[in-house]
DNA sequence: GAACGGATTTTCT
DNA sequence: GAAAATCCGTTCC
């Protein structure tokens, strides 16, 4: 299974963006393969984009960003959530795309547990064996029925259903040896799949609060992997109330 | 089925 | 101190 080369990413993001639905992005973990589909990606497009974490440029969290293509930009949001971006062009112009939504097509169980196991604690606190429910948990129940669609339905969730975390932040996707990598779509016989079959819809980016009218979110129309989309809107602040 | 709050890091003011 | 490229359980239509 052969990678995608640099040179597809050594391009601007918002070019990039279309043609990675339909691709594939593949971790392989201790455990085994997990592999997913992409159906939904947003472009970003670096120092001159207000809602690109390089807008501001360089820190410590994106440097990646400001490196060469083909390499994976991870980071951590919200206080609990990692997400995944593949960095495009070239390191001036410090662009992405952040990996939105995908169908999980391989490791499916692996995928299950990945995304049950949700207590992540940063802190480092295993909680893998003695977990297991012999006896009647409803809750872990609940868990297992977890829909397939709903796998990799959203950044954060697709980086859980495939085990991504900091510790992949820079790695090599278009490299065979690499832990994490993207690759085209192959029919068991070894011809490419036509995903240009299905259609490309485009519209605003999600979750964006500066830029928020750039059609830059792009999506295989009627895949129900992809996040179902919802205006932004302003987050109620907190009242202080004295 | 929409809407809200909580979890809690990175970054900037 | 506040907001952010989020998700989830709960609450109230």
């Amino acid at each position: 299974m052969t990678p995608i080369p640099r040179e597809f990413f050594a391009r601007p993001s918002v070019q990039v963006a279309p043609d990675l639905l339909g691709c594939v992005l593949e971790h392989e973990t201790a455990e085994g393969l997990v592999a997913v589909e992409l159906t939904e990606v947003e472009a970003y497009a670096g120092q001159s984009d207000p809602a690109s974490h390089a807008y501001r440029g360089r820190t410590a969290r994106n440097a990646v960003m400001f490196g060469p293509p083909g390499h994976a930009y991870v980071y951590f949001t919200y206080g609990m959530h990692f997400c995944v971006n593949l960095v495009c062009q070239d390191a001036d112009n410090a662009s992405a795309v952040l990996l939105r939504a995908g169908r999980v097509i391989e490791g499916e169980e692996l995928a299950r547990a990945s995304r049950a196991r949700r207590t992540h604690k940063a802190g480092g606190d295993h909680d893998r064996a003695g977990q297991d429910s012999a006896g009647q948990d409803s809750a872990s129940q609940d868990r297992a029925a977890l829909a397939t669609r709903d796998l990799a339905r959203g950044p954060a969730r697709l980086c859980q259903a495939l085990d991504i975390d900091r510790s992949l932040d820079g790695a090599d996707v278009c490299t065979a040896g690499s832990p994490l990598r993207v690759r085209r779509r192959q029919t068991r016989a070894g011809t490419n799949v036509r995903s240009g079959q299905r259609s490309i819809r485009s519209g605003p980016r999600v979750g964006v609060s500066a830029a928020a009218d750039v059609p830059w979110r792009f999506w295989l129309d009627g895949d129900p992997t992809v996040s179902a989309y919802r205006p932004w809107v302003a987050r109620r602040r907190k009242l202080v109330t004295p």
